[in-house]
Formats: structure tokens, C-alpha cells, sequence
DNA sequence: TTTATTTCCGACCAAGTGGTCGGTCGACCC
DNA sequence: GGGTCGACCGACCACTTGGTCGGAAATAAA
């Protein structure tokens, strides 16, 4: 079991590290050297634990990438009360974490989208099944919204989700070359005039 | 002005190839030679018309990519009428484009800024500035269609904006993986609501 | 036809790339 | 002590990268 837990200790400083890097500089822009230099290991110890940098990646988006958007977008939006409320105060904190961190890179899962689309199905494959996952849960919560009152009846939960997870990656986007501040502002500005539609019993 | 013409025709010929596998594969993805290959030229063809790979890409940017931004989302949303009414058109007519092309690749310039934020701050300002042209124009036409009695008056016009241009390239970015058509609708629909929000004189 | 100049060729280079492989070293077992 | 085995080392390989350079066609000027 030690050994077991050595190699587990391992492969998660790595993975862990080159999240980092892969996410500052991109999956073909970062060499498995690179990783290994920040890590103080050799190529061997690489190739001892994964079987090609495609299967380390994946190994990273499983472990690190599913687990770290869980706690940051899917988690927070649950609740009982409100859910406009929930997921205008999950965006406004996540969009303020990514604002006062003068290292971040946009938003991690759109980057890598936009880096492996038409290049790696695979991997697409795994980026898009996380991004599904956020969509099923926000249409299941504008619909429990529904049934609790908060959300008008006649509004289309899957366009409202499609259109709320663009706006937010948009905004991500934008983000990165500068005015932060202001983006968000304005963001969270118009996605409350926004909400408060969609709470309206009837439309004019 | 017939050496002139040859050489700027030459040129354009690679630049034009060059943007389209750029977009294709991205920046870094894309080697000299893979450019160099589709043309039928030579290396030394490459750097006898152009300084550096990065002097090559600015020069695409600077001529087709401005232009192309320009004839497709600048040009179009100008008019007389309804501005509102003006960009909904625009983007479901490009959204349809994208949806349409099976070799869509996404938003071309956000697909860039994401490539580029952190590592190319040269690349970054062209980019920068290409969106921002994006954006003034979009808080001109909204403020003209306040005086015109489209837009309300309590519109916060440069939030309006950033907000359009946010969820625009998200919903592009989204699109390339799948599900276009329905991902298209739903977008101007809530669009649409938005829109009739942003027209209304007096908010309940 | 010679001469000059623009345009293009392709061999070459140094610096990387992902991946391989024989070997070392220490912890544990007998 | 000897042997086994997991964990790691680092030289090495084939290949690609952006970029250089001497020279050769093509074209225009004389």
C-alpha cells in the first residue's frame, strides 16, 4: 500500500503541474520537458507513469479539470431558494476569483475547447461531456425553479441554460485582456435585468 | 508597378492560405511548412516576402482579418432602422454561416485571443483592438437608437454591448462542438426577449 | 545579347519535440 | 547478505520547428 501511495503521490504532483502549465500555456505549447523541469523529475519517471502525453491529459481532465469545475460551477448553484439568485452569485464569485488573479488565463474549459476542436476528438470528447454536465444541471434547477415559483412557466429552460453558459464563457474571454473589472460589472448588470424577466409572470 | 503587382499578389496568395490554416489549426499548430506546402513555394519564397512568422501573421491580421471582421459584423448592423432589430439579423445571419460551414472552426477572433493571451502581447494589442472597434460601434448604434426611441433610455449602452459581444463568442465557441442548429435558435431566441427588454420604455 | 534585379529554390542549421531504453538505486523480503 | 522490484535517471533517437543563405530561374533594362 506505501508503494501504492507513493505512486499515487506522484502522478498527482504531476498532474497537478502540468494542469498548471497546460492551462497557462496550452496543451501543444507546453512540452512534457517543461513539466518535468518544474517538477524536478526526468523523462523516465514520466514515461513510468503514463503511457504518452494524450493519456496524461486525459488523466489530468478526469481527475483535476472534473473535480475543480464541480466545486467552482456546479456545486454552488444548488440550493433551495431561489435559483436565479444561485447562479447569479456562483457567476459573480467565480467571475471576481478570475478577476483578482492576475495569473489567470480565461476560462479553463472553453480554452481547451477552442485548443482541441478538429485536432483530438478524443479529448473533445471528454471536455464536451463536462460542459454537458453543467448544462443538465442549470436546466434542472430553472425547472425546479419553475415548480417552486421563481422562474416564469413559459421560459425555455434549455435555451436559457445554452444562452447562460455562452454568455458566461463569452464574458471569460473578454476577461483576460483586461477591464476585468468593468466586464464584470457590466455582465452581472445585464444578467439581472435578464433574470428579473424571466421571474415575470407574464411578459408585455 | 508590375513587380509591385506580382509581389503583393503573391503575398496576398499567402496570406490568404496562411489565415485559412491558422484558423484551421491555430498559430503555433501551424508550421511554416505546412503553409509553404499547400502554395507550392518554397521556403525561401516565404522569407523573401515576410520578415518573421509572426511579422506574417500581423500582416494577415492587419489586411484580411480586419477586413473580413469588418464586412461581416461592423458593416451590417449599420443602418437607419431599429438597431436592435440590426444586430439580431447580423448575428443569426453569421451564427447560420458558421452553422452551415461543416469546416467552421469557431469565432475566429476570440479563437485567437485565446491562443495568444499570455504569450504574444504584440499579437494581443491587433486583436484587442479589432474587438474594441466591435464595441464602439455597438454603443453608437445602441445611443443613436435611444435618440431614435428604439433603445430605452435607461439602457446602460456599454453594458449592452459587452454583453452582446460576450455571448456572441460564447455561443460560437459552443457550436463547434455539435449541435449547432439547435444551439443557434435558442440563442436568438433569448436574444430576442433580451432585446424586447431592452426596448420597453418602463420595467415592472 | 548582355546586364541587373526581382523572385524563388532547397539544402542546411540549431534548437526543440514526444518517446525509448538500458541502467541505477534504495526499500523490502528471504 | 543476496535477490527482487518499483521508482526514477538521462543519454539517445527520429523528426519537426523557425530561420539562413548561396545560388538559380525569370523578368526587365541596356
Amino acid at each position: 500500500m506505501d508503494k501504492t501511495l507513493k505512486r499515487m503521490a506522484t502522478m498527482h504532483r504531476m498532474q497537478v503541474t502540468g494542469l498548471e502549465l497546460f492551462y497557462q500555456n496550452g496543451y501543444y505549447n507546453t512540452s512534457i520537458d517543461d513539466i518535468l523541469k518544474a517538477l524536478g523529475l526526468s523523462k523516465g519517471a514520466f514515461y513510468y507513469h503514463f503511457d504518452s502525453k494524450e493519456d496524461f491529459f486525459i488523466s489530468i481532465v478526469q481527475n483535476l479539470v472534473v473535480q475543480k469545475f464541480y466545486s467552482h460551477m456546479i456545486e454552488p448553484i444548488e440550493g433551495q431558494e431561489d435559483p436565479l439568485n444561485n447562479i447569479l452569485n456562483t457567476f459573480e464569485n467565480s467571475l471576481a476569483t478570475a478577476e483578482h488573479n492576475s495569473l489567470d488565463h480565461g476560462f479553463m474549459l472553453s480554452n481547451f475547447i477552442t485548443e482541441f476542436n478538429g485536432k483530438n476528438p478524443v479529448i473533445m470528447k471528454y471536455l464536451k461531456d463536462i460542459y454537458q454536465i453543467w448544462e443538465v444541471n442549470l436546466v434542472s434547477l430553472l425547472q425546479k425553479g419553475k415548480s417552486d415559483g421563481y422562474v416564469a412557466r413559459h421560459v425555455d429552460s434549455e435555451g436559457v441554460a445554452s444562452y447562460l453558459t455562452a454568455s458566461y464563457i463569452g464574458i471569460r474571454t473578454l476577461m483576460v485582456e483586461g477591464n476585468s473589472r468593468t466586464l464584470r460589472y457590466q455582465y452581472i448588470q445585464q444578467l439581472r435585468q435578464y433574470f428579473k424577466m424571466l421571474a415575470q409572470k407574464e411578459m408585455a
